[in-house]
This record gives structure tokens, C-alpha cells and sequence, in this order.
DNA sequence: ACACAGTGTGGGAGCGCTCCCACAGTAGTC
DNA sequence: GACTACTGTGGGAGCGCTCCCACACTGTGT
């Protein structure tokens, strides 16, 4: 109620210079932390922008720095697995708290539909913002290489194939999966199944691995009729169940790609009359609400999924920076995080 | 590769003027899809636009006509655990959705810490938005009092008290809470307890009271003893069931403010042996994964989160509109929408 | 005394748009 | 034939910044 309620719209950089008796170019490079200014026209800029209660005009800055100090997170809006599981709020979540320390904007932007994608191409090549995060890009989508196109600066999470060429965050799903059946066998499990996803999905593929190496490792053989794919899905993991103790009654421990199918899969054991973890030990994959709501509660492989929004915003703003200092983007590296094995009462 | 791989640089209004051999100004006509501009003028700047590829220049328009095309939507960090389920993600896909038809940005914004919040008031007042959407709001929080201060149009999500002076957007707890016991009722049970949420909160006291409207409406004296607070947390529903059965051994039926609570509820019943639905229904509220999964699945309240989302953003829209057509931001009216009773196999 | 580099500083020239005033053209009216 | 009354249209004047060149001023070395 003092300084700021000036005769209409707030402070201008202009006035705040006037303020303090300077040139505007001077209060730009205080407001900028810029080089070479004197500490005393420094103080007295600063005393004019508390004073005057000043706060630099956005797009104002982007239009006459060319950037715009906002970066897009692209969510595929039809993909309801992700907005299922708290993994959205949590990259959100990490992805704001990389962005708290900078001024930097998050615009979140949904892509459902083919007419959204469109838009969202005028979105990024109206200059809109200065990168973007790719969550949950699947195999076929164009929209990681026409941002290349168009040169903007992109991170995406999780890779798509083994030779992902995208910047990307990853968590280390085979490591996760091989320590979720490495944890089963210390617990003394003999007969190990396992409930995948899809295994065109490149990180339901990596967790197949995981199971076969771990079990390798042991010196087990891997029993093909111990695998059975689904979909990420309830349903889905209950029939891969269904299936599993029809080829093997025998199976004391099953390894589910995800705590939704696990969740599945445990309805079906329970109406088989199997006990978990008496009989039958289960471990999911995501550590989700699901997870440990359970009865009992699951023991599955939680990712680091707050640490990858953070880390994803982070390698976009280093790129972001860099762009201005150096023409490419050099084929960033990916980054994979470790897993962690949650062990509860389900094993 | 074609119209637009002109000399470094997007194509500007200018660029488009010159091309389509008419004036800057026209083209802004056209391109604003504005009044008065005659069919043939309208063709040329229009295919003058597709063959260049044509995109405005955010900044630029948001510079010169004194708008961002922008909303915020603050989200308070800390308490995102609790509404950390499907809430957060629906509310984002309902504000998506109205936004989808327009030119608007949606900017996401995590408000956790105090120094976050101050940062946001400087956000806001830095004309980044045209107007705020707050979710999940507290009682003491000073944020929308500012926002008003600070003429900027806000929307939120729940009232804060019986009369919300702001503009709003909640759901029917009461009715909401008051269906799930009439259906409790209509199931024969005849001792129906209820834990609810912590009661400043207003939500939470709309639930309790919809729980003895409808005992009340029904006939039947509401017992104190029945009624137990908890915290929206498992643990405390956990307790809180405990509490319960140790007042109220012959209850025979338990509604619950939250899913989560009602987790811990079950788990405290299977530990007393009693069983669900036989020995006692449970019923929910939110209608979360948690309750899809659960075993039994749980009846539950369902809001719509979504639609909530969709409405306050439309009413956001057309706040900020209007205040360009009048001064003042009318004092708007709270929306409330119905809630639904998802009845599953725990009732 | 001179030139010379180095440090702060002021302010012009845009960035790409919208707003709005001025003006041409056409048409209707006395 | 001169008046008003439109409808389209062109383009100047900013919006509030950043960028960068030019200009003091200070020192240092000759």
C-alpha cells in the first residue's frame, strides 16, 4: 500500500533509473547482476527498486533478450497410466523444485489429440519457451524429432530404445528388477515368475532382463513358463496370474512389472487360495499408493521419480544456456538413476 | 524446410504485411480475427501467412497489448501428499481441457515454502498472468486476499468457510456424505459409525455434517460416540477405528471422510476380525486408486475432480475478460457441483 | 606533454506486436 | 456539386526491456 501505488501500472525500469539518478542501462545491469557497477550506484539502484516496489516486466525482457525464461513440460494427456500413479506430481514436483532457484517458468502443456500436437508445434516455434521436457514418449512419436527440427532444446524421461539418442533421464529398471527377484531368492524362493509389460515398451523389456539376469546370475535357469506378458494393467496382471499357476502350481515368489499388476496378480492368488507371503511371495514395481495400501502392504522397486524431474529440468537448463554459447546440441548423455528395492510384508 | 527457412529468424507481422502486400496493421486485423476487413484483404494476408508459416510472437503481443494469454495454477507443495492421488493430476487435465480451446498458457506453479510464496506474489505482479487458480486453499492463507489486492482475478478450488467471499468452485460434501450413509442405511445398517477429517477444515465439516443430516433425515439420534476425528492420514484412521470399536463394539457400518483414512480403518477392522462387508460396511471418500484397489474394493464418494478443474477455469476466463469490460471483479458466485456414490463391494 | 588501455556510465536503437488516428474511397443526402 | 457517413486500410507511436556503442573519466607508460 505505499511505494507501488503509483498513478497506475506498476514501475518502469525508466522510472526506477530516474529514482536513483542513473541511466536505465545501469539499473538493467544491477537488476541483471551484471558486470561493472560501481557499489555505490548499485546501492542506489537497489534502493530505488525496494522503494518503488519494482519487478521487471516479462515480456517486456523476452522480447527484447529473445528468450522467455519458461520451459514446457508435454504431457501426453491420453495416457491414463500416468496420470494414475502419483509419478506426474512427482515429476512435477521435481521439476519445480529444479526451477524454484532460477526465474524460470514451467508451462505445462497437454498433447492429447493430433490437432493438440499441432498446436503445440505453433506453441514452440512461437518462441514460446526456451525448451522442453518429454514425459513418456512412446517409440513412435514424432514430436522429440521435430523439436530437433525446429532446434529447441529437449530433454525426454525414460528411453525409448537401448540406443536412445535424445537427452533422457532413465531410472535403471533392469538393476531394479534384477534386485527385486535377487531379493526373493535371499529370501529363499525357489520358483520365481514373473509378470511383465509390454514388451514393446522399452522399459518393460529392461525389467524381463533384469528377472533373467538376476536369476542367471544365481545359477538358475530361466523357465520360459515362468513368464507370462501383460499390459501394466489389473486385469492384465490378473490373467498373466491366472496363466502362471496353470503351467507352474508349483511357484513360490512372482515378480510383477508393476504394483497395479501386482494388485491383480494378488487377487488372483488370493482366490486360488494362496497365501502372501506365506505361500507365495509378490513384489510389484513403482512403490505406488498402491503399493503401500496393499494387504499386505507390497514390497516393490520405487524410482527415483521426484530426482528425475529434477534432474531432467536441470540438463534442459544447462542446454538451454548453452545453446546461446555454442551452436549445436551435442548428443546429450543419458542419465539413468538407481532403483530401490522397498521391501514390506507381501515377500 | 520451405516457406519457413528464411534468413535466421521467424517471420514477422511485417514480413507478412509486405507479402501479402497490404499493411501491418491489417494483418493484425486479420490475424486477431477481427472486425472489418474485407473477404479478399482477409485471403491474401491469410495465405501470406500459411506460406511464410506465420507464428505470432508471444511476448511481443503480450508487450504491446498488455496481456499474457497466461494463467497460474498454484499448487500448495507441502500438502500435495495428501492430495497427492488422482486430484492433482484431474484438476490439471479439467483446467487443460477449458484451456485447450483458447490461446492460453497454463503456468504451473508449486507455492510451498514462504520464500516461494514471496516469489510468487512477485510472479503475479510481474504481469506474468492474467489471472490465478488456487487449489486446495487454507483457512489463515493470505494469497488470495493479495491476489484481490493485486486486482488479479482468481478462482478457487473449495470454500474456506460457509461464506466464501471469493469466486469458487467446490463440490457437494455435505450431499456427497450424506448419500453415502442414506446408502448405508438402505443396506440395513443400523450402527453407522463416521471418522472424519480434521474439522477446521471446512470440507471435512461439511461431511459430518452430511453424515448426521442423513441420520437425522432417516430418523435415528446421532450418537457422539460414533463420531471420531482423525487427519485424513491411514494412521489416523487407523486410531480413529480403534477408538471406535472400543466405544462402539456392535457398529456395524463406517463412513469414512477419505480413502485413506478408510485404508487404515479396514486394516484396523481385519486386525479386530471383523469382517467387511459382512461384520461391517466401509465406505470412502474421493474414490482414489487407493479405493479401487482395495480388497474389498471400497465404496466410495466420488467428486468431480475434473469438471471442478473445467469450471474454475472457465470462470477464471471469463473473470479475466470481463475486467477488461468493467472495473471491479464482482464478487462471484461459488459453484458447487453434485458428488456421485460409487458403490462397490466393501458395502 | 602525449597516447593508450581500462572502467563505469548514459542513452539510442531496436525486439514484434497492438492501438488508434488519419486518410482514401465509395455511397448516400440535401 | 458540396456535404456528411460510413467502411477499409496504412502506418506512427509506443509497450518496457536488452544490447551495444559512445562517451566521459581515470590511470599508466612513454
Amino acid at each position: 500500500m505505499n511505494g507501488n501505488g503509483r498513478s497506475g501500472g506498476r514501475p518502469t525500469l525508466e522510472e526506477v533509473a530516474v529514482r536513483a539518478g542513473v541511466g536505465r542501462g545501469t539499473v538493467s545491469r544491477v537488476i541483471n547482476g551484471s558486470s561493472k557497477v560501481s557499489e555505490q550506484t548499485k546501492a542506489a539502484v537497489e534502493a530505488a527498486v525496494t522503494e518503488l516496489g519494482y519487478v521487471p516486466n516479462r515480456a517486456a525482457r523476452a522480447l527484447a533478450a529473445n528468450r522467455n525464461d519458461a520451459i514446457a513440460l508435454v504431457i501426453p494427456e491420453p495416457e491414463a497410466r500416468f496420470f494414475a500413479e502419483p509419478y506426474f506430481s512427482e515429476v512435477v514436483r521435481g521439476v519445480g523444485a529444479a526451477l524454484a532457484e532460477t526465474d524460470i517458468q514451467l508451462v505445462l502443456t497437454l498433447a492429447g489429440s493430433d490437432r493438440e500436437r499441432r498446436r503445440l508445434a505453433q506453441y514452440l516455434s512461437g518462441h514460446r519457451v526456451d525448451g522442453v521436457l518429454l514425459v513418456s514418449v512412446h517409440a513412435g512419436d514424432p514430436l522429440p524429432e521435430l523439436l530437433a527440427e525446429l532446434g529447441i532444446p529437449t530433454v525426454i524421461s525414460g528411453r525409448r530404445s537401448a540406443g536412445e539418442t535424445l537427452p533422457c533421464v532413465d531410472s535403471d529398471n533392469l538393476a531394479g528388477a534384477a534386485e527385486a527377484v535377487r531379493h526373493l531368492l535371499d529370501r529363499g524362493r525357489r520358483t520365481i515368475a514373473t509378470i511383465t509389460g509390454p514388451l514393446d515398451v522399452y522399459g518393460a523389456h529392461c525389467r524381463l532382463d533384469g528377472y533373467r539376469q538376476a536369476l542367471a546370475a544365481a545359477g538358475r535357469p530361466v523357465d520360459e513358463r515362468l513368464v507370462a506378458v501383460a499390459d501394466f494393467t489389473e486385469e492384465g496382471g490378473r490373467r498373466a496370474m491366472r496363466e502362471l499357476l496353470e503351467r507352474s502350481p508349483s511357484l513360490d515368489a512372482v515378480f510383477a512389472s508393476s504394483d497395479v499388476m501386482a494388485a491383480g496378480a494378488r487377487r488372483e492368488l488370493r482366490a486360488a487360495g494362496r497365501r502372501i507371503p506365506h505361500d507365495v511371495a509378490l513384489v510389484g514395481f513403482d512403490d505406488s499408493v498402491v503399493a503401500r495400501h496393499m494387504d499386505p502392504p507390497l514390497t516393490s522397486v520405487r524410482q527415483p521419480i521426484e530426482e528425475m524431474g529434477r534432474t531432467m529440468a536441470r540438463m534442459l537448463l544447462e542446454r538451454v544456456s548453452g545453446r546461446r554459447g555454442s551452436a549445436g546440441a551435442a548428443g546429450g548423455p543419458a542419465v539413468v538413476l538407481p532403483n530401490r528395492l522397498v521391501v514390506r510384508e507381501s515377500s
